[in-house]
DNA sequence: TAAAAAATATGATATATATCATATAAAAGC
DNA sequence: GCTTTTATATGATATATATCATATTTTTTA
């Protein structure tokens, strides 16, 4: 069992307020994981009993609509929590969060993460403000989705997938989606979004290889996010 | 001044964590505004040195998308707080709050909140649970921009209004946006949003006399909303 | 490796929504 | 009260996007 002191989620989350004895409380009751391609960490509707960490890999947070379709919510990568809110709410999860690859996560359990709030102010304070910058990004999110067009929202969303996961060795997009988790994610039918990527693949804005996505021009890309 | 002892933003907000002596405090330092309709209590970009209170009247959190054109993301009455957000994450206010009616509100300045946070955990706990409240209703929200079509939204913002600020005695919605507003609400054109609310007229679900609506039907204008 | 299934791609077409134009109604200013 | 401005309404049309169909490619499975 390693000690959580080196891992990235401590360097990079809320938890990097918690002290040495603190880490060694979390450190002895926390349960490790590792989640395939494709599995979920947890789905919407179940009741989370602490939250995860994200050592490894990175996931993504969707909702099932009326429609039947799946909407896309953000993407979380490796040093972050999941998990939070709802255990804050007390209530069951709004979100499902599945594995885009293969992850390693660690599971602590409520009751530390609530000692640690009652103990360690920062700690709060940390939390609290990861869940205000996550507010701040939803409420984007809406105005984006609604004042924006299919074609601005694909060229924002290839932004911040390129400026938040980065590019392999070979340019490409670190993320790979599937056309139909793009499409959900920009909310529009599958058709569209390949459609566009294709727009954009002619005009020299991307290039497509396969699932590969290479960014060339991102300040034209900007340019149609508006 | 006012004692902040039956104040309705005391009763509904987290500020109901607050005992005697924080609530004497928060009274001897907070400053009361009269806000009239159509006016600003902050509008995005400001720096919020502390929270407002509302203690009369509704307003709306909207922001300027890049096409020119206003997005209500949210509405706002009485008993509750604005601008926690923005004092939290110590960044400039990302929406601006625009009084839909003539409202009656006190500013509470940030050191004073942040002294509360420091000796009141069940202060600091309600605040969470409010925030994390408005996010997973955010989240909610980009599912429904995304996933839903201008009419379906139409009937979701007519039942939000309809159930979260009720009706006046006319049984007319008490919230009157102009069909501007509303069209930033649901993330359409003007245009767009009066003729499906003629339409909605013409079928009966609703009535309209001027800025006025009646719902008829909510239980058939929920089925639409799905 | 072959066969089956799923994902991607693209054309044709339907539908939803935006835009432009103009009329009427309501509100604001004088 | 009248005039001017603004909001609401509706038609005509353009455009964006969804849907349906089908071909091709890629992935999965036997």
């Amino acid at each position: 069992m390693s000690k959580c002191e080196q891992c990235i989620v401590r360097q990079f989350s809320s938890l990097k307020a918690l002290n040495k004895d603190e880490l060694l409380k979390m450190a002895n009751c926390k349960t490790s994981y590792t989640i395939k391609k494709g599995e979920p960490i947890f789905e919407e509707g179940d009741i989370l009993n602490g939250v995860y960490c994200i050592k490894d890999g990175v996931c993504k947070l969707s909702k099932l609509s009326s429609n039947g379709k799946d909407q896309i919510v953000k993407l979380v990568k490796s040093g972050e929590l999941l998990g939070q809110r709802s255990m804050i709410s007390e209530e069951v999860a709004n979100l499902s969060a599945i594995a885009l690859e293969n992850m390693e996560v660690c599971f602590i359990p409520k009751a530390e993460i609530l000692g640690f709030f009652n103990e360690n102010n920062q700690f709060s304070m940390n939390v609290m403000k990861t869940i205000c910058g996550d507010l701040k990004e939803a409420d984007d999110h809406v105005v984006s989705m609604g004042q924006k067009s299919v074609k601005e929202r694909l060229a924002e969303s290839l932004i911040y997938m390129h400026e938040t996961f980065g590019v392999n060795e070979d340019g490409s997009l670190h993320i790979q989606l599937s056309r139909e988790e793009l499409a959900g994610m920009i909310g529009t039918a599958t058709e569209s979004c390949i459609r566009l990527l294709s727009e954009f693949n002619k005009s020299n804005l991307i290039a497509l290889d396969g699932k590969k996505i290479v960014i060339n021009d991102i300040s034209k890309l900007k340019k149609i996010a508006g």
